[in-house]
DNA sequence: GTTAGCACTCTTGGCTTAAGAGTGCTAATT
DNA sequence: AATTAGCACTCTTAAGCCAAGAGTGCTAAC
């Protein structure tokens, strides 16, 4: 039974914990308010012990949140919590002066968050829910070699080198663009697949190749993300020992955070947090994501999100990715307004 | 004086070093050959020390290599060492399965690298000693926004989201697409911006904008680095101590590489080796690292390199530096073949 | 010039000890 | 019945100490 009282217990251990990384005693909660002696604060804390919100390090400690902890903890600051004016105009602020480049949002944001909330930050760029071909163009390289490249709708660029069965102009080539830009233009990957059209040999070669890029395009869920802050996450306590520092390396430089992060955020709407053992690897056992979505529903959208240690500043982190998220979407729809 | 013994001996002090991490004492000197006694070895050693190639970490250890003693090792296997052949041909097998994508032989380039010296592997993409435009597209994105796409001349895309001073329809992109081609294609960005021509308003905007890519890309002497196998450097045991790692992360993660890297190798050919204090930066200090060009001497190169604890396999770190530069340059040779 | 012998230094790991922190229980109190 | 003071108990941490081991530098003999 959690009763309000324990609760506020609760919640007074996660806060101290948080902020000092120390485990709290009994008397530590004491003197943070509740007319009670710390006895009787052992007593709750006992309880607290039993249900699995709380844990010992071992006898003679105070004790230290269990994610279970944790999780009563955020939950209680989900819904209000916003940053600051002051804050917002700063973040506002900064974005307008990169405008024009998205590239540049991304690593803005990346940069923004990860030094607000002393952790890493993971940003993905924005992907369309479903690409479309907006134009195409061939430039000769030499007689045999051609580059082709894709402007998708969402001015996304895909290039690629191509190796021609046969020698052609820049004419030719600009022709052949042309040709296939009006046949092609505003549809997806499997619709040019599966219109049939008179196509000469090397439009077929092209056509070929755009439809496999436009597929690979397609089937990921996300862009691969952005990442920044490393640094001050690892400079965190809880990454003293080195051996848990290099897994957690090792797991970011194998680039496998789509995989294993991203999914679990893409049904919901608003922002998320996954907990310690709630993370499926096992690296992250004691570290928490903060994540959402951003962009335009069902249009073009990515994630972004803060990593960091299980025992992070929720109370800032929630809200800036939040904040950040909403700046993120308006943007892109200053940019791709429908 | 670095008699012919002492030279010796201070090559298997350093080899032994790097392959146990230990002090070398100086028995284990003289069970690697030489006829002679601990005692002798002693008396070399001190010497060595005296002239600072070798160091004592306490009265009571062994000796370990100072960077002047690093120095000497490397120099002798500077000319000869060759990977064999069966490696030559495991790595040239790797990059042939990648033909086609510029950004996939620098990530394959710098997987190799870091896999082979179980190290840190740094390798910028290629860069021209100018760049030329090739070609220059404008696709209309909304009423007043217009994606500018350059491609130059070593098949290097360029984008930038414009905002343009009046509502524009996609045929009118296009013409002034075209118009600019033809004007300015083969030209370098100071090129374009003193060939004074008759432009519309929108033509001068297109225009500006061009010349503010180029002559920015033409600033920086290496493009942006792609790093590889920080986990396998930070499992080293010299980065046990989290400050040390810390520090690099922190380092890596700024991404000065360039100022602080590359610009010692820009004058010199062959493979170059920076050893410890040798190196710029205080983070490095005890680290080294053994880069060199690649690519077409005046034409188009990049840097090519791996960096790792001053205790390095160099006899592995040089050769395989070197075979993955040569092998770079072939294949941008027979891409952009003069 | 080389080497055996040896005293000396310094590190390392294990062990002990004392101090300190915080608990859980019990019995008294409100 | 809930709260609390008091206290014995447990566990961690740091410091100090000791013995073992490694490797040196020096000296004197070869």
């Amino acid at each position: 039974m959690l009763t309000q009282r324990r609760e506020r217990i609760l919640k007074i251990v996660v806060g101290e914990y948080i902020s000092t990384g120390l485990p709290v005693s009994s008397e530590a909660v004491a003197r943070k308010g509740l007319g009670v002696s710390p006895a009787t604060i052992r007593n709750e804390m006992m309880e607290l012990e039993e249900d699995g919100y709380l844990a010992q390090p071992h006898t003679s400690a105070g004790r230290i949140p269990e994610d279970k902890g944790y999780r009563c903890y955020i939950e209680s600051m989900m819904g209000g919590v916003q940053l600051s004016l002051v804050e917002q105009r700063l973040i506002r602020h900064q974005f307008h002066q990169v405008e024009g480049e998205i590239e540049e949002w991304i690593r803005l944001a990346a940069a923004i968050l990860s030094r607000a909330v002393r952790n890493v930050a993971i940003v993905t760029l924005p992907k369309p829910y479903e690409s479309r071909l907006k134009h195409l163009e061939l430039i000769s390289l030499q007689e045999f070699l051609a580059l082709l490249v894709l402007v998708l709708r969402e001015a996304k660029l895909k290039q690629q080198v191509l190796t021609l069965e046969e020698a052609v102009t820049q004419e030719e080539l600009s022709a052949a663009a042309r040709r296939l830009t009006s046949a092609c233009g505003g549809l997806s990957g499997s619709e040019i697949a599966t219109r049939g059209l008179e196509l000469s040999r090397l439009e077929e070669q092209v056509t070929r190749t755009v439809v496999q890029i436009m597929q690979a395009e397609e089937g990921e869920a996300y862009e691969d993300p952005w990442v920044d802050g490393l640094r001050h996450m690892l400079s965190q306590p809880e990454f003293a020992s080195s051996s848990r520092l290099a897994a957690i390396v090792e797991f970011f430089e194998e680039r496998n955070l789509l995989k294993s992060l991203l999914p679990q955020v893409l049904t919901g709407e608003g922002v998320r947090v996954v907990i310690g053992r709630e993370n499926k690897q096992d690296v992250m056992r004691d570290c928490s994501v903060v994540i959402t979505r951003y962009g335009i529903p069902g249009e073009v959208g990515g994630a972004i999100g803060v990593m960091g240690p299980t025992r992070m500043q929720y109370s800032r982190a929630i809200p800036t990715v939040r904040f950040v998220s909403s700046v993120m979407s308006e943007m892109l729809g200053e940019l791709y307004g429908s």
